[in-house]
RNA sequence: UGGGCUGUAGUAUAAUGGUAGUACAGCGGAUUCUGGUUCCGUAUGUGGGGGUUCGACUCCUCCCAGCCCAGCCA
């Protein structure tokens, strides 16, 4: 039997068109980022749609900047953007291309529009074409400017390409429908003056076209044929479709689909920028931030981000997906594949007083039960060690069955130990648990077949290096942001950003370079940071927990 | 209050006039040298009213709720 393969909307659409033979059964989509800013999860979304439906129907996908505001747009988001997309594992081969890259084609157009009466040179300030468009439930009025000769309006164009006039004090407009229900229709402004230097076409332009303008042609120029985009341009979309009409253009299909929303973070540009410069976190690959970077510096699998995206489905229904998904997908790709160590975060000394003091040994840990093809390796252990400060409990109470006095555990690999007596500072903190060994269970089996509740993880005390260890929170403290009344600002998790310093590590962790994931056993997966960690002295970041049985028994009390 | 769009378990999505299904989350249990993994089991849903039909999530109608739109942003 088949895997049933996920299937929406879109692609029903899609396949509708190459089964009646539409563009030949064509299939050309764009991906089209405005360079002002990072990739977050939900273009990320987008890249799955715009890439994987190029894939499932063996198409192209093009790599568009939509670079027409030069005010905003810069090369490192570029450069930024390239990188995230091909992280994601997406290429778009020779096909990348600038909306910039058609400024006199489209210029071209314009004036083809204005020659054929459709477009005229308006006088009027940014505040009389406020004025003039009416309002939502009102008509707007027609600009005095719209009834131009087309003689003048070319002459004006042209004067406003070269560079006569101010910015501001004349803009090209559409001709459509100034009665039009929908305010997008009254007489759009299409090109408007701006003295800015523009990242690729630097100061050979004065005046920019606007986006409704801008990307119809746009994909009408790549022939793409399903230009997928997100529901705030549903409205737009008659525009789009006027545009190519008026032209006699090839005419690709603009299709809305509900942007991703997720639980616990926020996801627009603006509200991400926001943090980044009001320093609430540092910079948009903060392991905090739901950006691409963002998620690879804390540790996110591409396989696992686009697991997702198909899990997730696609709708035009807005919704609000919840981060355990994500997480779900990550901890399924990470338990397959990252490699088990020993880490001990929060340590307390455990001394095994009938262990010799002199001793060392090693004993054969698996690298990952998962896949033994990922062999084995050799953990030193001698008689002063470090367990986990939760590990370890005075008055345990029946459901936690880890160490406590009197108790028997597993040390992982290595020996069944017995917790005889603790010792205790002035301030009642516990510094060593003294406990004895059963030689005999040597390797973490004992021979007379007696079972143990609890096995712990532990690192050795001479061997372990210490390391810095970041753990990671929700950026903000409700799941909703959009059900409060609150502003975002005042929804920020205070503690999203634990730094531990006293983390005593297994030595085979000391060599990991950058990027590299793992998990610490028992306790969850980490990632070396790409950024702060150096040759031999990495530093950690929690990418997620372990699930935790634990935990969630103790919250429920 | 003009126009556009959308309403299916807690969340996200299927069912395209014929048994409301899947995943995540939840709960219960089994296995386990990770309270991980894996496996088994389980509760919860069609926004509301009318209509058409043998039969409606699906078609019609009225209502309700939510989102988007009045940038010379994209």
């Amino acid at each position: 039997m088949e895997a049933k393969e996920n299937t929406h909307f879109i692609h029903e659409i899609v396949e509708e068109d190459i089964r009646t033979g539409k563009h030949d059964g064509a299939v050309h989509t764009r991906f089209p980022p405005e360079p002002n800013g990072h990739l977050h999860i939900g273009h990320a979304k987008a890249i799955c749609l715009d890439f994987g439906t190029a894939i499932k129907y063996k198409g192209k996908c093009n790599l568009r900047f939509d670079d027409t505001n030069p005010s905003k747009e810069e090369t490192a988001y570029v450069d930024g953007i390239r990188a995230d997309v091909h992280w994601l594992g997406f290429d778009w081969e020779d096909r990348e291309y600038y909306a910039s890259d058609y400024f006199d084609q489209l210029y071209d157009y314009a004036v083809q529009l204005i020659k054929k009466g459709k477009a005229f040179v308006c006088d009027l300030s940014g505040e009389e074409v406020r004025a003039y468009r009416g309002t939502l439930t009102e008509p707007g009025k027609p600009s005095p400017w719209r009834d131009r000769s087309i003689e003048e309006n070319l002459d004006l164009f042209t004067r406003m390409k070269a560079g006569e006039f101010p910015e501001g004090s004349h803009t090209l407009r559409a001709k459509i429908d100034m009665n039009s229900p929908n305010v997008h229709n009254r007489d759009p402004v299409i090109y408007r003056i701006m003295y800015a230097h523009h990242h690729r076409t630097g100061d050979k332009w004065c005046i920019y076209p606007m986006y409704d303008f801008t990307h119809c042609i746009s994909d009408s120029i790549e022939r793409i044929t399903h230009s997928f985009c997100t529901l705030e341009f549903e409205v737009h979309r008659y525009l789009y479709d006027w545009f190519l009409d008026e032209l006699e253009v090839f005419h690709p299909q603009q299709i809305e689909f509900a942007r991703l929303n997720l639980t616990y973070t926020v996801m627009s540009k603006r509200k991400l920028l926001k943090l980044v410069e009001d320093k609430i976190v540092d910079g948009w690959n903060d392991p905090r931030m739901p950006t691409v970077s963002g998620l690879r510096r804390r540790g996110y699998t591409p396989e696992s981000i686009r697991d997702f995206c198909d899990r997730i489905g696609l709708a035009k229904r807005e919704s609000m997906v919840d981060l355990a998904l994500l997480e779900h997908c990550l901890r399924t790709d990470l338990n397959a594949r990252a490699l088990r160590y020993m880490a001990v975060l929060n340590p307390v000394k455990v001394i095994i007083d009938n262990y010799p003091a002199d001793k060392e040994e090693y004993f054969t840990a698996v690298n990952n039960p998962e896949n033994p093809e990922d062999g084995t390796r050799e953990v030193p252990f001698s008689r002063e060690l470090y367990i986990e400060r939760d590990d370890f409990m005075e008055d345990a109470p029946k459901k936690f069955y880890r160490l406590s006095v009197g108790r028997e555990v597993r040390l992982r690999y290595a020996y069944f130990i017995t917790c005889e007596s603790i010792v205790k500072n002035e301030a009642g903190e516990i510094t060593e648990i003294h406990c004895t060994y059963d030689p005999a269970s040597s390797g973490g089996n004992s021979p007379d077949g007696r079972k143990v509740k609890a096995t712990l993880h532990w690192v050795s005390a001479v061997h372990a290096f210490e390391a810095e260890v970041r753990h990671f929170d929700n950026l903000l403290t409700v799941a909703n942001p959009a059900e409060s009344d609150l502003d975002f600002l005042e929804l920020i998790n205070a503690n999203s950003k634990e730094i531990l310093s006293n983390c005593k590590l297994e030595p085979a962790l000391r060599e990991l370079t950058a990027e590299t994931r793992v998990q610490f056993e028992r306790i969850g997966y980490y990632c070396v940071d790409n950024v702060d960690s150096k040759p031999g002295k990495p530093v950690f970041n929690r990418t997620v927990g372990l699930r935790d049985e634990w935990s969630r028994i103790q919250k429920r009390n």
